[in-house]
RNA sequence: GGCGCCAUAGCCAAGUGGUAAGGCAAAGGUCUGCAACACCUCUAUCACCAGUUCAAAUCUGGUUGGCGCCU
């Protein structure tokens, strides 16, 4: 028998978290956090990382794990999650992703095949500078050689992703294409209930203009400026995060305060269009629209529930 | 009241006789080891009316609205 496992997902700002603590009081579940950037320490304003207080007693996995300085992306995500999954069934509760990154929850919840390779940092290294030095063009022209089927379904434009497809094929001598092909077959090992909390455009954006107001309330400009103290760069993953990299070009002269802040909201907003995105493409999900239940904090678990049948 | 300047998409903005650049916002989409990343697609007949001309956003007259100066 499968074993269960429940995602509760949705837009920036749109209330999962404030959904999740009371799903798991619901139904006994422990949460496992699907963000990549609240898994840093020392990032709790520009994340929206839900505090001790506010976890009200329900296990959390995945918050507060690794220093800014570290990397973090899918692979590694994929295995900690795992197995903070299996902690939780050997506690006899349910786990609950509960995060705003697609492409990791996808990763877990149809245990996508991410072993082939461990990646070799000087190829990637060469391909960019080749990229720099001949263009993007002649870059994918390279992909065509290899893996004509990935070049056709990758834009030359997209550097990151053509790198990616290259090294895939410098490494295991095989094709992203064909490998990408049978791991999008992939059926989940889980019985799982996908949830997508969402809400009308409009209302989303106003509290995402809200909320980035609200986090240079609460001193998001100090966070970054310790974060800077400390040593982080730019270039680091966790640099990246809304909210931190726009601060970090304030502070290095390259914007005002006011051009961040205006930045923050409008790449905020992009974000939760890009997300909505994803979601729409991914099958098997249950749409959880909040004007349709009135905002009701209480409608909105009863309407998750009543998809659970085996909690 | 008089004189001058201006009026191009939600915003900024090129174009001064040959059939509407570009940027931002909005919208839609791609994504299988950097994903809060990276990338793609896409939006107008030029304030209004009348004229000149084969042809007008571009020239002329008027109307409306805005800005500046003068009395």
């Amino acid at each position: 028998m499968k074993q269960p496992l429940i995602v509760l997902t949705g837009p920036t700002a749109v209330g999962k978290t404030k959904a999740s603590i009371r799903l798991a009081k619901e139904i006994g579940g422990e949460i496992i956090s699907a963000d990549s950037m609240q898994v840093y320490k020392h990032m709790d304003i520009g994340s929206a990382k839900i505090s001790p207080e506010e976890m009200e007693g329900v296990p959390h996995y995945l918050i507060d794990v690794l220093e800014p300085e570290e990397e973090f992306h899918v692979v590694r995500f994929q295995q900690m999650a795992k197995e903070a999954m299996k902690q939780i069934y050997a506690n006899g509760h349910i786990p609950i992703l509960v995060g705003g990154t697609g492409f990791y929850i996808q990763a877990v919840l149809y245990d996508i095949d991410f072993t082939e390779n461990k990646g070799e940092p000087e190829y990637r290294k060469e391909l960019e500078e080749y990229a720099r030095a001949y263009g993007p063009r002649l870059l994918h022209d390279r992909l065509r050689t290899v893996d004509a089927k990935a070049a056709d379904e990758i834009h030359a434009n997209n550097v990151k992703r053509v790198i990616r497809a290259l090294e895939y094929h410098h490494l295991t001598g095989k094709c992203i294409s064909a490998h990408n092909e049978r791991e999008r077959a992939r059926k989940s090992p889980y019985e799982f209930r996908y949830f997508v909390l969402n809400d009308s455009r409009s209302r989303l954006y106003e509290r995402i203009n809200n909320r980035v107001d609200q986090m240079m309330e609460e001193g998001l400009l100090q966070e970054v400026k310790a974060l800077k103290m400390r040593g982080c760069t730019r270039n680091m993953v966790s640099m990246q995060g809304l909210g931190y990299k726009e601060l970090f070009a304030y502070l290095e002269g390259e914007i005002t305060l006011e051009m961040a802040v205006y930045q923050i909201k409008r790449d905020t907003r992009h974000f939760a269009k890009r997300q909505i995105t994803w979601f729409k493409r991914e099958k098997q999900v249950l749409w959880i629209e909040k004007n349709q239940l009135n905002y009701d904090e209480e409608a909105i678990v009863n309407a998750m529930k009543a998809q659970i049948s085996f909690a």
